[in-house]
DNA sequence: GACCCGATCTGAATCGTTTCAGATTGCTGA
DNA sequence: TCAGCAATCTGAAACGATTCAGATCGGGTC
């Protein structure tokens, strides 16, 4: 005797409504209620419209896109990568407005960005949500040299695209100029007469370092554009024997650890006039931090800052600008082209120095104070 | 005679593996692959160990996380969804910052977050991203009453929490003080003496209608948080009869448009001596604005902001707080009740005025200037 | 009348998993 | 000796769609 076959298990509970089940209620096939749905040429006006009713009547509120995800192969998806707690990644309004950019231009194809990020708890598996999820291709934003993450999206060997970030994996690469703009950065500073430099560094790697760089952690920078940013910055200085650069470690992108940063800065090196950032974010807390120890911007203390945020108008902050509208841009050009099966070509893009109110010319050393 | 079984496609090409691929590679079932990776106890460490090795001999990366949702019903995913273009909404730091927030409260529960939006192109279809999307919740962030947007979340009749909106549809509610700290931003002008004051406001609906504000319009705000918010401020002046409040609303949330409004606010009313605005960015266009007019702030022109960036510290402005951390973690609470089959109750959490060096009492109507 | 064609509609395979309900095996205790 | 049981492993049914290769049918052409 053959297996009995099991029995259907009836009229579902209150369970969602499925294609199959507005198929059955109408006595049509399910390919014919997809079509309704995908393929409007493909039935009668009349049917169609008789299914579309039936399923409102249903509640059924069109076809599952995770079912559908699967059997065409693709999500629509995005993951959008940050090697660091989101929380973290997002006290920069940079980041936040790349993001921006990127969406804006992945949106006309209809692309949406799923966000990846590094888990808070460092016992946790930061790959698990790389691993797990579905997307259609990836956009690396932030990630140091050799981090699990990065390896992580590389295995999954999908489109990728690596912003700010050494070429690797047969993906994509977008990114500033990071050392010219640095190198501008510091070039203004010497040239308005300043030979004692302050510079507050991002990260120089993942491991949290925060304070002054010692010469041998300089020698091993994970993040390319902190990297790239020392370059810039001592490109400009050797020109001139006689200045000095003396680099501190933030331990996080924000204006509080800015400010501290300073503050250790100048009781360490009161001789320092000029302070060039790596963020704008930086920047703010070195202002604060000149304010309270009492000494005017620019006449006491000079600071540039890096990215020239909407809010560094308002600041009056002399900083570094780099296009970020066109960064977003050329990311979601690129990723596009990859899912296209093209091969697009490496985007390296421009910085400008903006000169605005924080920087001046040092006061003459022996000048009597005010 | 019986139709011909289709003919299996032999190894297929140069596609990835899949689970029945390693099951066959080692003879084992689909099954016992499957749990290698989810249930190691349900089989010996020897036969597990030999199906990941090969696994990784075949390049295989582990189960898809497509199917697996499929299958298990869940995806793992929360949309977070945007009212506006999405690079409108990161324009404004606090957007990012909640965004951040909030990622951090589901990261726990290995939840990640989808990013939708409206499109830019007004034309398109605004709901598709949302009807098309495979996520477990929605999270509303900022919506107009009864847009398009929000109805078609809704309709998904998924757990839902609702942000700065007045409640509906059985989805859970968190929000925050908006007209507490309206009112107190406006009574402290009015402490200082100040009679004549003008409002930098948000959207009042979805229609873009930059500049003043007129009375009829005012009666139909489709944005809770620009209806509150106005209402306190109304409130506050309703007890000083001899005070005036001018009302501007702006097109996007930015210092250039906070600073153009400004500008078209002193040019109609000259006699204005304080600002009230609903953002810190729209407030950061009123500093510039001040700048450019050559206004000495807080001398002659108090400003104050609404939500307490991490830049206005540095920018001394005086604003009305608000608890950004704890909003994405009421959130992310609520949605993880929601997810557990539990009905969270709504939470409004406070705001408070912080006051800094943008406000001061107005100089005295016949003082000569300087 | 035979033939072909376009317009509609259907059957069934497939996407890649998870998981329930057994089947098999070897061992223990009575 | 044999039922009972734990430890392993398997078969096959979902999950909810898309899509390809026909089937069916009425009408136009020669």
């Amino acid at each position: 005797m053959p297996p009995a076959k099991p029995v259907p298990t009836g009229p579902r509970a209150a369970s969602r409504p499925t294609l199959r089940d507005v198929a059955r209620t109408l006595g049509v096939s399910v390919a014919t209620v997809s079509n309704a749905y995908n393929r409007p040429d493909q039935l009668s006006e009349d049917l169609r419209g008789r299914i579309l009713a039936a399923a409102r009547d249903l509640g059924y509120q069109g076809p599952d896109p995770l079912a559908r995800s699967l059997r065409r192969g693709r999500t629509g998806v995005l993951g959008v990568v940050y090697d660091a707690p989101l929380d973290y990644a997002f006290a920069d309004p940079a980041a936040a407005l790349f993001l921006g950019s990127v969406t804006r231009a992945v949106h006309d194809r209809d692309l949406n960005v799923l966000l990846l990020a590094a888990p808070h708890d460092p016992q946790a598996d930061a790959t698990l949500a790389v691993r797990n999820a579905s997307v259609d291709g990836f956009i690396v934003y932030c990630a140091a040299e050799g981090s699990p993450l990065l390896r992580a999206v590389l295995d999954r060997a999908l489109p990728t695209v690596l912003v700010d970030q050494d070429p690797q994996g047969g993906s994509a690469h977008v990114g500033i100029d990071d050392a010219g703009g640095a190198q501008a950065a510091a070039a203004h500073l010497l040239d308005l007469g300043h030979r004692q430099l302050g510079a507050l560094c991002l990260e120089l790697a993942g491991d949290r370092h925060p304070g002054p760089v010692s010469a041998a952690r300089e020698t091993q920078v994970a993040y390319r554009t902190t990297a790239q940013r020392i370059r810039g910055y001592r490109a400009a200085t050797a020109g001139h024997p006689d200045a000095a650069l003396h680099l501190m470690e933030a331990g996080q992108n924000t204006p509080a650890d800015g400010e501290a940063l300073t503050l250790d800065l100048l009781r360490a090196h009161p001789e320092v006039t000029g302070v060039v950032c790596m963020s704008d974010v930086l920047a703010q807390g070195a202002l604060r931090a000149a304010a309270t120890l009492g000494l005017r911007v620019p006449g006491d203390l000079s600071v540039i800052g890096y990215d020239d945020l909407p809010s560094s108008g308002a600041l009056n902050l002399t900083t570094v600008w780099q296009p970020t509208p066109d960064k977003g841009a050329a990311v979601g050009a690129a990723i596009l082209d990859l899912l296209d099966g093209q091969e697009p070509a490496p985007v390296t893009l421009p910085t400008r120095l903006v000169v605005r109110g924080s920087t001046a010319p040092p006061r003459s050393p022996a000048a009597p104070t005010a």
